[in-house]
Order: C-alpha cells, then structure tokens, then sequence
DNA sequence: GGAGAAATGTGAATAGTATAACAAGCCTAG
DNA sequence: CTAGGCTTGTTATACTATTCACATTTCTCC
C-alpha cells in the first residue's frame, strides 16, 4: 500500500479514465457510486477497479460504494493534478493551435504556458494571451517559468531534436504528437499521440 | 498461422508502430533492418519484435533480417491500410478543423471525406476541398459516400449521442476525441484519444 | 432490532504477455 | 569450399495482469 514503486504503469494508466468519469457523476450530481458501476460505465470489471484503487488505499465503503467527490479528490492527488502544471507546446501549426487554444485542460491540472516555433513568419503571433516564441528563446523561457511539461507537434521530421532540445531545458514530460518514437534520457517520460496509429489499429478488424 | 482470431489485440496495436518505423527507414533509404535494430529504435525488444511478427508469418532472413519495403507492405496488408479508407469528422472546432486540413492521413491510408457540425453557423464553410454538413445530413451522407470510421471531436456532453448517430449511419469504428468513454453495440470499435489523461498519467511519476 | 441486500478489499486461481535461449539457416571473407 | 558471425522463428520459462470468489462490513426496511 503506498509503496509507489510497486505499482504498475497499467494501473496508474486507468487512473485518469476514472478520474473523467467522476468528474462526469459530479457534474450529474451523483453523491456515491460503486465499483461495479463505474465498470458499467467505462467498460471495466468491477474487480480490476477495486483492486486498482486498492493499491492507493481504502476509499470505499462496504455496502455503500464510494463517495464520488471524495474519491475524484484522492485520485487527483495521487495523479498530482490536484495542482496546475504549467506546458510549452511547440510547433505552432494547425495542431499547436488547437491545442493552444483547446480549453479542457484547465480544469484536469494543466495550463499551456508558452508557445514556440521556428518559423520565422509565427513568432510574434498572439495566440490567446501568449505570444509565439522563436526556439532560440526555448530554454531560457522554459526554465524562467520553470515548465516541466510539453507538447511537440512538430513534424516527424523535427520531433527528435525539439525533444532532445526540451530536455535539455528540464522539461520531464513529453507528450509527443509527431509520428515518431523519439528517445529520451531516463527519468524522461514520453507518451504518443498518433492519430493514424489508432486508425490503423481499428482497420485490421474491418472487413474488406 | 494467420488464425485471426488468435492473435492478440496488443499485437495489432504495435503493428502501426513498426509501420511507423519500417516508414521512415524507407525515407531513408535503408534496404534491410533486423528485429535487433527496430526494437533499439522503438524502446522494444527484439524477441518481442520477432514474436509479433511470426504470427502473421516468416518475413525475415536468417543472417540477413527483413527487407524493409517487403515487411512494410505486408505490414500494410495485414492492417487492411494498403487502400484508402474514407473518414468523417463530426465537430468543426478547432480540433476537427486541425484533423481536417491534417496532410499525414494521406500516406497511412486514409481521407477525410465529409465534415458535420450541429451549428448552422458552421454549416457551409468550406474547408480544403470539403463543405461542412449539418447533422441532418450525417446519416445521408455517410452511407452515400460508404464511410465506415469516424472521428468525434464534439464537446463530452454531445459525444455519446453522436456516436449513436454514426453508428446509425453504418460506421464500424470511431476515433474518440472527445473525455468521454462511450458505449457502442458489439462489432463497433471505438479508440481513444485523451491528452489529459496523458498528461496525468505522467504528472504521476513527477517529483512535485 | 434483525434479516436481507449490497458492496468492499483481497488472497487464490487463471489468463495473458514478455523475455530468454537456442537450433537452424544465411551470408561474407578468405 | 568452409569457418565464423549474424539473425530468424520458436519453444520454454518467467513475469504481469485480470478475474474469481468470499469473508466482512454497511445500510435499509419492516
């Protein structure tokens, strides 16, 4: 219990997809609910949910199920978003844009910081109430804000050496939407966005 | 070998990544790869690699390893991405305009065919070569054109009910943008899309 | 106040995945 | 042609994850 260590990445994995569905029975005013509920909803055994947030601690309660906001509270401390994380996305794009401008992260603990580009003709823009920066001000500006999250959504192309560039500013997060497996030094984390990899996952199961 | 139904999902989900891979080796202009080689690229183990890959077949060389333009397409035939699959998104926000004017679907195998939204401010604009539809055109429209995925990039609230219309309309798999799970009668498949949960997958592992 | 229904947390059992390891095949170099 | 070095496909092993099943607790209702 609490041994963080020991707690598989799977698991924390699942954590954020319960913690969008209690938000969701907070919004519907649900005051309890259960783990076989919650499985009903999300498409999980109730035994992996019991067993998942049994790693973390006792949050429920025998014949009554668990509180919904009380539940929503531990989750997002154990995930730490129970705080605002501060994120520099790069690549100002049409996809940088949507992100930048995308305002559903603000109430899931993270808020977009800073913008950068290396285009010439999108530094100085305003976007929101950030302005574009140009990548030569990448590191200086990331680490006076202390950023430790970012997004590349640049092309495939330029997604290694963007990564190799954050991280050489400290940033420890990586949310990569470029199609590409980019390398990072341990105590880097990375995860992938890619759109086409998910589609292309679906059509093996389609029938011609 | 080629038993379908025996092959496990998480093998399919890795294909488009060595796909991905394979790719870019190819802009290379790399004519051989070994199982040692991918997997150093892809953070995955070579065993791992040549254990997926023997389920569908014997693609590689002993002494030499796989060409890479032989595996790619067979890659691509057993994805069913070797075509031009057509695709709907529904919600012209920021995100479906970016998914929309998106130019990297072209080379995985697939289009964007049609565009819907519910407002009727929206309704009309003309993006690329597309016009945006109005949901009482959705069922019309995409049985018309014989689409059969779609991406849902509306607001949590309206994405259920969306997904109810697609897969009125005869689609068999849905992209999921929206922080919502939903529920699908059997034979749909639906993925995920969610940068928050993400995002909060990794704040975990972050020191505070 | 007690019976019955509902729900948790968890150890045991099952199922699923990944790694290790190796025989067999292929290529290169001399 | 042969020795040596690589690399595959696969079997055996180890590890990880999920489900089952139940003792225990809580709540409701008469």
């Amino acid at each position: 219990m609490g041994n963080k260590a020991a707690i598989p990445d799977i698991v924390i994995g699942r954590l954020p997809i319960y913690l969008r569905a209690l938000n969701r029975m907070i919004q519907e005013n649900r005051e309890y609910t259960s783990s076989h509920e919650l499985g009903e909803r999300l498409g999980i055994s109730s035994a992996q949910i019991r067993k998942d947030l049994s790693h973390f601690g006792e949050f429920g309660k025998q014949g009554t199920g668990y509180n919904v906001r009380y539940l929503y509270e531990q989750l997002r401390q154990i995930l730490k978003v129970d705080r605002e994380w501060l994120m520099a996305v790069v690549g100002i794009g049409d996809l940088g844009r949507a992100i930048a401008h995308y305002r559903g992260f603000q109430a899931r603990g993270f808020r977009v910081a800073a913008l950068f580009d290396a285009d010439p003709a999108k530094v100085g823009e305003r976007i929101g109430e950030l302005t574009v920066l140009p990548m030569s001000q990448l590191v200086e500006e990331i680490t006076r804000q202390n950023i430790r999250i970012a997004m590349i959504a640049v092309p495939a192309s330029e997604a290694q050496s963007v990564a190799d560039k954050l991280v050489e500013a400290g940033v420890q997060a990586l949310l990569n939407y470029a199609p590409i497996t980019i390398t990072v030094p341990p105590g880097v984390r990375v995860q992938y966005i890619d759109p086409a990899a998910h589609l292309q996952h679906m059509t093996y199961y389609l029938t011609p």
